[in-house]
DNA sequence: CATCGTAAGTTCTAAAAAGGAACCTGTCAA
DNA sequence: TTGACAGGTTCCTTTTTAGAACTTACGATG
């Protein structure tokens, strides 16, 4: 499988993959909700090479991720910037933490504690269902074909009973 | 950066992407928790190489996040099973199936609806808070260092004034 | 008994991607 | 006119991946 193919998956997480599915799209992307948006400051902070890094840039861009934004003129430079789909991205990178501070965390403790300014506690980034508001876990999903399916077998779901295989 | 020193970052989203931040491996992960065990089904499916295959399979069970499981003798055959800490990253692609149906949706719709069983409705995953049970986004966020931060800086939030550059 | 099929790999070579360092461009300031 | 800054590009080397063939251990078939 080539990876432009991905993108033409009938697979959601197939699709998101194609955009990022490499290790320093998803550092990059850490960095971008870290308010981070020039060339050097990627660089420097990810440890990443020139070449790869505006490679990645551009592959955001032009994909809608992130949007180059000029801050000066003579000479001109652009900086980058999330865009509201690259904001969407939260989830995923909140996701990516949740787990590292489970399962990979050492001895220090946590980085980064989160805070839910609604509230003011400190939390921890948990999966609801936009319905009822209750949990969602590994046990308590399960799928249905949606329109755009190919088979009837494709789900997330881990819960017994989900799947014909 | 070496990929291997990724693990002893002082950041939960550099060491989770040392795990899985490859392109093959969540796919992987994706068909895994799809109940796909053995080694030719994910060859199959994915069309992966069966030596990088191999590779990816080795890693996540070093890893602990599939497991080896002998299901028959003369010969014997193993297949991979997600582990509870396998099963703990279901909220990452959970992540990834809403960003990639609301973003990189196409005109035949979504592959896959998921099911609350529950609430027995149809829903979308979202992100809320542990404490209050409100939601998640990108600008009610704000972040404090944790015991084990290196710098006061890193955060995952996009809050006006959650930053001190 | 020879060979075919199945499952889970390993090995080989060629192509693609990433790493690392140097160079380029436009501008200001000393 | 030389140096610094910012954001790249170019070139060459090293690493990773693709693609196909080979291996091992067994059971079934002719």
């Amino acid at each position: 499988m080539r990876w432009d193919d991905l993108k033409t998956e009938t697979c959601s997480v197939a699709r998101t993959v194609s955009v990022i599915g490499d290790r320093w799209t998803i550092l990059i992307l850490r960095d971008a909700f870290l308010r981070v948006r020039r060339f050097e400051d990627f660089e420097r902070r990810l440890g990443i090479t020139r070449h790869v890094l505006a490679d990645r840039l551009r592959k955001l861009v032009r994909l809608g991720v992130l949007r180059r934004v000029p801050y000066q003129e003579r000479p001109r430079r652009y900086e980058y910037r999330l865009t509201p789909k690259g904001l969407d991205l939260q989830p995923v990178l909140l996701a990516l933490v949740r787990w590292g501070d489970t399962h990979m965390g050492d001895e220090r403790g946590r980085p980064v504690l989160l805070e839910h300014r609604d509230c003011g506690q400190v939390f921890d980034p948990v999966v609801a269902c936009s319905h009822c508001g209750g949990r969602v876990d590994a046990h308590n999903v399960r799928t249905r074909p949606g329109p755009g399916a190919r088979a009837a077998s494709d789900t997330l779901s881990h819960a017994k009973g989900a799947h014909t295989e």
